[in-house]
RNA sequence: GGUCCGUUCGUCUAGGGGUUAGGACACCAGAUUUUCAUUCUGGUAACACGGGUUCGAUUCCCGUACGGACUACCA
């Protein structure tokens, strides 16, 4: 059974799709929650009727699904019920809760209600309309917390205002149903964004009024953009499922995130998730906010991608790009894959170069011929083709490759550059990529005669 | 404006009263390679500033500057 006295949780808005600060703070808590051997909550604060979206709530947890981010308690996918002893998990779901307690803060005279005012959004929600409630909050007090991440941090109260808790619609406001539902799911350890520092002084008013016991809060360094500005749409790509379109594994990102705002206080850096679980240590939090740096994230990508077997990464591409398929088999796939590992930085480069090898597929872009001395290639390429037709096995070996470009390279007084990126056209339609000799023996003879044939066809067609 | 938080290479960070201030990404150079890439080797580069405390401060304290968050019937 889970630790009862270490409980967590994370707590997302459906209002967008998974933004890669919210899963830094979703992995976390995560964890935290399996390193103390606790339990982890997922909660849905869904009270913002007008932004949320049907949509966004799906996404955010198939992304956490990816990341490899699961929870003990809460919303389930798929419309799935909720799971846990202290659901339901959904705000929406709650109402009762929030404003039965509000309702009896009117009474003990610790909230009174106000007029609408037409002012407020809340009008736009067609319903009729009511009374909201307010808190009445005590004047000049000191109120302070120990963070768990900066140490004891202090507010007067004379710099806050009677605020909202109950809207006119009947809707609580985040800083109402929030601490209502960490205190009745037995939330322990509060982790969340720094941007919540303040509004924790608002949230122990709400606990004080309401005689809950105060868990312990820790408050996460920001994620900033190449600005400093809080990690926002405007900077690009922010969120998770971006990431996994570019060919971002999962592992990266983890392993990436994790490194922001934490540190296992040594020299090591790559880590899959289980090493994180048992190396996480709250004590290695930082206060101070850091800027996401996409260039780091893509080198832990390549590192990720080279610890992967050749099959595990062939599954990784075909679940990524399942086109890369069509007329190839497995094995060659796989073949070809052990060759591309070693110079991949992401799962879209290792599918787009994958079909330089599917024939259908083969093309040599104009532009490109452009770029080179068409006596050059003419000459460098008809005697490969020549040499081709020569052979008569299925497959020609690395050394006889090697024994053909000596060949040619004797026979045309060509060599590097020349030589190279020529054949190169001539087999891949790319001048740069991939070392040759371990890509030729790869390819069927019969294919690599008929690209030749194409490419000395549209040498000539340009001359 | 007010309240709060923060400040070590360009970036992520380690360290911590006496260090050649360490690592990683990025960048630059050299080597290898048929090109790009990879790989290897090397290099540039940081304690925001001013006052204390101290024999000594980048490290502790206080200010200043700068950056940020919050300041909703958003979360």
């Amino acid at each position: 059974m889970f630790n009862q006295h270490y409980r967590v949780r994370f707590a997302p808005s459906p209002t967008g799709s998974l933004h890669v600060g919210g899963a830094r703070t979703a992995l976390f808590n995560f964890l935290l929650s399996r390193k103390h051997k606790g339990a982890f909550v997922l909660r849905v604060e869904d009270t913002d009727l007008l932004r949320n979206t049907n949509t966004a709530l799906a996404e955010q947890l198939r992304d956490l699904k990816w990341l490899g981010i699961d929870w003990d308690e809460g919303v389930s996918q798929f419309n799935a019920p909720d799971i846990g002893p202290f659901g339901p998990y959904r705000q929406t779901q709650r109402l009762e809760i929030y404003l039965k307690l509000a309702e009896d803060l009117v009474k003990n005279g610790k909230a009174y209600y106000v007029n609408s005012n037409e002012d407020h959004g809340a009008a736009s929600l067609a319903t009729p309309l009511r009374k909201a409630i307010k808190l009445k909050i005590p004047t000049n007090k000191q109120y302070e917390f120990n963070d768990l991440i900066r140490g004891p941090i202090k507010i007067n109260t004379n710099t806050l205002d009677d605020f909202i808790i109950i809207r006119s619609n009947g809707l609580p406001v985040y800083n109402f149903s929030n601490p209502i539902d960490d205190h009745l799911m037995k939330i322990t350890h509060v982790y969340r964004a720094e941007e919540h520092l303040y509004n924790t002084f608002k949230q122990l008013l709400v606990y004080e009024a309401l005689n809950f016991k105060v868990p312990l809060f820790g408050h996460l360094s920001l994620i900033l953009g190449q600005d400093k500005q809080k990690l926002s749409k405007r900077h690009g790509a922010v969120s998770c499922d971006v990431y996994r379109e570019k060919g971002i594994l999962p592992e990266a990102l983890i392993n990436y995130l994790s490194l922001l705002g934490w540190s296992p206080k040594n020299d090591l850096e790559f880590f899959k998730i289980e090493d994180l679980i048992e190396k996480f240590d709250a004590a290695g939090f930082n206060a101070a906010p850091a800027i996401f740096d996409e260039k780091k994230l893509n080198w832990f990508n390549t590192l990720h991608i080279r610890n992967l077997s050749d099959v595990a990464l062939y599954e990784r591409v075909i679940a990524f790009d399942n086109s890369v398929t069509l007329n190839s088999d497995k094995t060659f796939l796989i073949k070809l894959i052990s060759v591309i590992k070693p110079v991949a930085t992401n799962l879209e480069m290792i599918a787009n170069l994958l079909k330089r090898f599917n024939e259908d597929l083969f093309e040599i872009k104009s532009e490109t011929l452009l770029k080179f001395d068409i006596t050059v290639l003419k000459i460098v390429i008809s005697l490969w083709n020549k040499a081709l037709s020569k052979t008569d096995n299925t497959f020609i070996s690395e050394s006889q490759f090697l024994q053909i470009i000596e060949e040619i390279s004797k026979e045309s007084r060509h060599s590097g550059k020349n030589l190279y990126q020529s054949l190169r056209i001539a087999i891949l339609g790319t001048p740069s990529g991939l070392d040759l000799k371990k890509v030729v023996p790869l390819i069927k003879l019969e294919s690599l005669k008929r690209r030749a044939v194409e490419t000395l066809n549209q040498i000539d067609r340009m001359s």
